[in-house]
DNA sequence: GTCTATATTGAGATAGAC
DNA sequence: GTCTATCTCAATATAGAC
């Protein structure tokens, strides 16, 4: 069997300035800013070549979902194990880049079904991950599980985090600072009361 | 003075068609979807004449921007007023359609400047009607103000409410239903416990 | 008000030379 | 791999007849 064609280092290099180039654009202008003659623009190559790299704009879209969630399950996974778990994922969740940039992919799978497969896919792993985790996080940090199960902990520790973050980056007037701010000194207490009982 | 001219009947009510069509396919395939062909056709004329009442694509969405807010903003003050406020503001906060339309405006807004600024004044408008509500509705409801400052409640009912809703229109299996039943559980006994407080 | 016709711009994508 | 040239389609918007 031949041994499958490896593209030479460069190839792979051009592939990732694009797909750095597609993020910015996604991330300054909007999803719909996405267009082969733009990226292309930003990378210094001209439009064809595109799709060369990558053959439709939805697959250029996927890549970037894929690439960037593939962090995100790792980040993610680190958070939930390691000594401050509730900090550690909402400082990844509160992350403006990621999370603004995850808005955008959101909002682009609406109408795009590719993506909104890809997307759908990675928010249940992400999302049964965060919920396996909280089934025993719970107790440690003395919250009554019946009142507040892991499903609606992981939604509302997510949805809080897109809507504070996506008004911190528009420069909405709602104070999204001070909203996390206080997020972050309750956490605070929910860690010392785990590090507490702990010992 | 001249009177200000009245648009007879029939040209009111052709305007508010091309609204309901607009949200219409805002929601059905995203805010990139709406484009002048589609939106006429939607209600049987043809492009140009969507021009004639709307000028410019960006006054559109505005349109459409400031009827729905228009609305949001009464219902949200009849909430706040109302025997329940929490739970009337999170129904508000959850309605389906609602929602998911604001999170288009949310997202088209972050590449159209003029839509930007119309969503930024009403997103500042609403957080402070809620904030202010909250700074006596807090305390009836039995919960800390120190812990759990007005800001950081108001976002997290509308950051909770999006991404919930978010979940349920596109259907991802992060059981978004389980989080919303438990929202509404949890709100139950806050209401119970006001009511209590304040026979 | 509503139409046809059209100007202009930019999109995604392909063919084929080098 | 990278280019030029080009096809096709659809976007916003305007002009002007009816």
């Amino acid at each position: 069997m031949a041994a499958p064609r490896r593209p030479r280092a460069a190839t792979e290099e051009k592939k990732q300035r694009l797909l750095d180039a597609t993020e910015e654009i996604m991330l300054e202008d909007g999803y719909a800013a996405v267009s082969s003659r733009r990226v292309a623009a930003a990378v210094g190559i001209n439009a064809p070549l595109l799709h060369y790299y990558f053959p439709t704009i939805d697959d250029l879209f996927v890549a970037v979902l894929l690439r960037r969630s593939g962090r995100i399950v790792e980040r993610m996974a680190e958070a939930l194990a390691s000594d401050e778990p509730l900090r550690a994922w909402w400082e990844l969740a509160s992350d403006p880049r990621g999370t603004a940039l995850m808005v955008e992919m959101l909002a682009a799978a609406n109408h795009r079904p590719v993506l909104k497969a890809e997307v759908g896919e990675i928010a249940r792993d992400v999302r049964a991950m965060q919920v396996e985790r909280l089934e025993s996080l719970l107790a440690e940090y003395g919250v009554d599980r019946d009142e507040f199960p892991p499903v609606l902990v992981a939604a509302t520790v997510q949805g809080l985090a897109f809507s504070a973050v996506q008004d911190l980056a528009a420069g909405y007037d709602t104070n999204p600072e001070d909203a996390i701010k206080a997020m972050v000194r309750f956490i605070d207490r929910l860690e010392a009361k785990r590090a507490a009982a702990r010992r």
